[in-house]
RNA sequence: UCCUCCUUAGCUCAGUUGGUUAGAGCAUCUGACUGUUAAUCAGAGGGCCGCUGGUUCAAGUCCAGCAGGGGGAGCCA
């Protein structure tokens, strides 16, 4: 019994032999009611656990106008007696007492029926979507996978550190930024020259939100060694795709005095400690999904804890391509980035399971990675993942200030608004790395959906921003 | 942003070479049933066929534009 006086149907389903014989509290809403002019059955879920409790009704007993109000939708609060099941598919059930209705739901209007509904119905009504078996699995997922996010990094040492969601730099070469202004849209001020003056704006200059903690983590990195952002993440690329949001929670670990193949360990170990976590803590809920939606799911997850990540550089991955003999769409060239149908067919077909890439051509990687002595490229990594590809993008830094300045002079990096990056590498440099995850993809994996805006409560992508 | 497919009842979908009154399952409502499990059985109500224009004697069906959505690609996490 918690504090508000009630009972979680978490605690009566999973410790029921405790309960059994109890007067108990439940309260929650209905799933289903279904019956006769004698006894009644009602599922009643509160969201603590997938499963819903039955609430048995002596019919004769109750106000038949209040037994009329308990439909699908609606909250009630039940008393009752917690005992053994007379019927088959449960153990235990709540004889009821007294019933009281928080809530009523207009059977002919609500949306939500006791059959299946596809995702993309789901999505319109995302008010009421986490009243659903999939959603409130997906839910208590993704929480239970912050969580385990935050227990890795404490137990391994990481601090937590907040960098800014405005920032004044558009030059993180993440992609495309949204605009954060209080000037007026229809009638902003102007300079002379007829550009708009941002002197007048909030900062006195243009700024925006961020596409990635990464450079502020770094600097974080420099003084506290091991640290990691988690937080909400910026892109205003017109992305229309099952892995894009325009809004998303990114992790970014960054560590002083690692380097590529730490990196790659840490990566990989933080990826499938998270994966054993849901295993260990989300069964019900990875249950669940296995049997609606993707029946390999939890076979997929275990094989992942248990295999060493492939680990090679693009130039094998490249070698490799040209001699697969498979049909590629768009051919292999070195110098040229991987396409997702190249991605795909290594993780999938060649080496079935990920695989870890390293040490990309410089030309088609950021500013800030760490150049190798060949010229030709640089310690970047990425972890791709089956089904959804690239899961993880990270690299060991560069950390000599003449290469880093150079490289940004050469990719049109202004020096002048990231003088304070270039700085860490001018008072006590060293050499560092890190990675970014994104957590929504981390998501999709875990639960085996397969699009991006059913894994994160309110989806934000082009032409969609409702509730 | 590009390619492609889709849009018919509250939901999921049928709807023939263009042809007269628009179909099913589920949901809802009414009734039956003494323990149901996505209960079952019987009956009823429920439609701007996405929007706009065009072709035709006749358009849910063919054509064009627009809007929304799915899948694939690019950008990336």
């Amino acid at each position: 019994m918690d504090h508000f006086g009630r009972n979680k149907i978490k605690d009566l389903l999973k410790s029921h032999e405790s309960f059994v014989g109890n007067n108990v509290i439940v309260k929650g809403w209905v799933r289903t009611k279904r019956g006769n002019k004698n006894v009644a059955f009602i599922a009643l879920n509160d969201g603590s656990i997938i499963h819903n409790i039955q609430v048995v009704v002596d019919v004769q007993n109750f106000d038949e106008n209040i037994l009329k109000l308990v439909t699908t939708g609606a909250c009630l609060k039940v008393h009752g007696k917690l005992v053994e099941s007379a019927g088959s598919g449960q153990k235990v059930e709540i004889v009821a007492e007294s019933i009281e209705i928080y809530g009523t739901a207009d059977a002919e209007i609500y949306p939500l029926q006791k059959k299946g509904h596809t995702m993309e119905f789901l999505r319109e009504i995302a008010h009421l979507r986490p009243r659903t078996n999939t959603f409130g699995a997906v839910l208590r997922i993704r929480h239970a996978m912050a969580f385990a996010i935050h227990k890795y990094f404490n137990d391994n040492g990481f601090y937590y550190i907040h960098t800014p969601v405005i920032t004044g730099s558009d030059a993180e070469g993440a992609g495309a930024m949204f605009r954060v202004t209080t000037l007026d849209a229809a009638n902003p001020p102007k300079k002379e020259d007829g550009a708009i003056d941002f002197v007048q704006d909030f900062f006195g200059k243009p700024t925006n939100l961020t596409v990635s903690g990464q450079l502020e983590a770094e600097l974080g990195a420099m003084a506290l060694s091991l640290v990691y952002t988690f937080g909400p993440t910026f892109r205003a690329e017109n992305s229309n795709t099952p892995r894009h949001l325009a809004e998303f929670w990114m992790i970014e670990p960054e560590m002083a005095f690692y380097e590529i193949t730490e990196n790659m360990d840490l990566a990989e170990d933080f990826l499938k400690s998270l994966i054993r976590y849901a295993l260990e803590n989300c069964y019900d809920d990875l249950e669940f999904l296995n049997e609606m939606y993707d029946k390999e799911l939890i076979e997929r997850l275990k094989s992942i804890v248990n295999v060493d990540f492939e680990r090679l550089s693009y130039t094998r991955a490249v070698e490799i391509l040209e001699k697969c003999g498979e049909k590629f769409e768009f051919p292999t060239a070195w110098g040229s980035d991987l396409q997702a149908e190249h991605e795909r067919y290594l993780v999938e077909k060649h080496f079935k399971k990920p695989v870890i890439l390293t040490d990309y051509p410089k030309d088609i990687k950021a500013f800030y990675m760490k150049q190798n002595d060949d010229g030709k490229t640089v310690r970047g990594m990425d972890v791709l993942f089956p089904r959804i590809g690239e899961i993880i993008g990270g690299s060991q830094r560069e950390e000599v200030y003449e290469k880093l300045y150079s490289r940004m002079k050469e990719m049109g990096v202004s020096e002048k608004e990231l003088w304070w990056y270039l700085e860490t590498r001018k008072f006590g440099t060293a050499p560092h790395a890190g990675f970014g995850l994104g957590f929504e993809r981390l998501i999709l994996f875990v639960t085996g959906m397969s699009n991006i805006r059913d894994v994160i409560p309110f989806p934000r992508t082009p032409m969609n921003a409702e509730f």
